[in-house]
DNA sequence: GTAGAGTTCGACCGATCGGTCGGTCGGGAA
DNA sequence: TTCCCGACCGACCGATCGGTCGAACTCTAC
């Protein structure tokens, strides 16, 4: 089947493994014999290419959070109004997470356990790092929109965690959200209307008829 | 020290015990022992009021989904205008998350684990018809906004799954929304702000200037 | 009293956990 | 040919996992 293209390297085929697996059922939740078996190896192996099983973990969240910041920096390079780099990244993001199927749960999950699983020397700082970066030049671009008053005042904070929220939560939700929607949340008609929704959400509001000023 | 009150009854001391443990770290995060240390029993104590771990973890999504259910049917059986009652739903919702600490969490995680969790005999299925109802009356809340021109024409469960996204996600966040909000996020001040902030944006949007029409 | 239900306990079970260890294997350099 | 080295493996370690069992300790009702 595949000719030239060569295989992957362990590495990446055990963080392949792991990323499914620690997204279905959580650090706690997957055994290294699992994820040995999944990759076609014994379980001892898997020591030679991770130390421990946390470090397994961090640089599964390490690479994930890598590959989105690129993404994004990327997609803000291209320059444009505040609104449409607001557009453009989102789209990057529900790109990125509609494909990766394994990401947004991942990402989640990671947000919980982090909060003890300690932050192992390197690797784990790394994903820190880029976490960090990712949010500030979000909030960076809301707060020049704000600026010139492309964007509604508001909560910098807050209003990142909302659009944080309405992404990464659909695309964890997993089998209820496909039951809410009748498809799965990854199905590419789902995923481009995901896309059109959010952005609509952002532009319009979802009450009518209150344009201009205060709200209470 | 207290007099009159009572105790709590085991079963209720177990649940709470056990509902901030998998809060914190998961399903299989938990064992049963440190539940137990934490009620102040033996281990095989738990056993006498929950058959399996499986059943109680049921049991606590179960209780989580009840309360909730209940304050939510009482927030909407008030009445008011469509808008009011969307309002009032965020409300409520929000005072719940951000009191009970454990629950959205909780509630996030379960979303996950269930996936795979079988869902036993009785204790699971009323917690799913629970969330259910909850689910129904929400759409149903929204299609009558919509079809009365209070609220912009938009696909329900999107919408339904971004508000679901910015509230749970929220109060799930632990560090990392605390740390992007520089205050606790379960602290009264962003509690009170997380319901501004929200509502502001259902209203308005987050883009300034498209107020009547199309957005492309 | 004492019978009996409800509750708690320690001891124990097989399985699995993350991790270690000593060693095998194949391929490239000398 | 020899040597070396990275990849890999099976056997094994102590600890902990969810769960069982039977005995003991309440408390109430009679």
């Amino acid at each position: 089947m595949r000719s030239v293209a060569a295989e992957l390297s362990p590495r990446e085929k055990i963080l392949d493994a792991a990323e499914a697996l620690f997204a279905r059922r959580g650090f706690a939740g997957v055994g290294l014999s699992e994820i040995a078996d999944a990759v076609g190896l014994g379980k001892s192996s898997l020591f030679h290419h991770f130390p421990t099983k946390a470090q397994l973990y961090a640089a599964v969240v390490e690479r994930i959070l890598s590959e989105m910041e690129t993404a994004l920096v990327r997609a803000l390079a291209a320059g444009g109004t505040p609104v449409e780099r607001l557009d453009r990244w989102v789209d990057t993001i529900i790109d990125l997470l509609g494909t990766r199927t394994s990401h947004a749960r991942l990402l989640l999950r990671s947000l919980f356990e982090d909060d003890e699983l300690t932050g192992s020397s390197d690797e784990e700082r790394a994903a820190d790092r880029a976490l960090e970066r990712i949010i500030h030049s979000a909030s960076q671009l809301m707060r020049e929109g704000m600026q010139t008053g492309a964007l509604r005042a508001a909560s910098i904070p807050h209003t990142l965690q909302s659009v944080i929220g309405m992404l990464i939560y659909h695309f964890a939700s997993g089998d209820f959200g496909a039951e809410l929607l009748g498809r799965p949340v990854f199905d590419p008609v789902e995923v481009k209307r995901r896309k059109d929704e959010i952005k609509a959400l952002l532009h319009h509001g979802l009450v009518v008829g209150n344009c201009t000023d205060e709200g209470e």
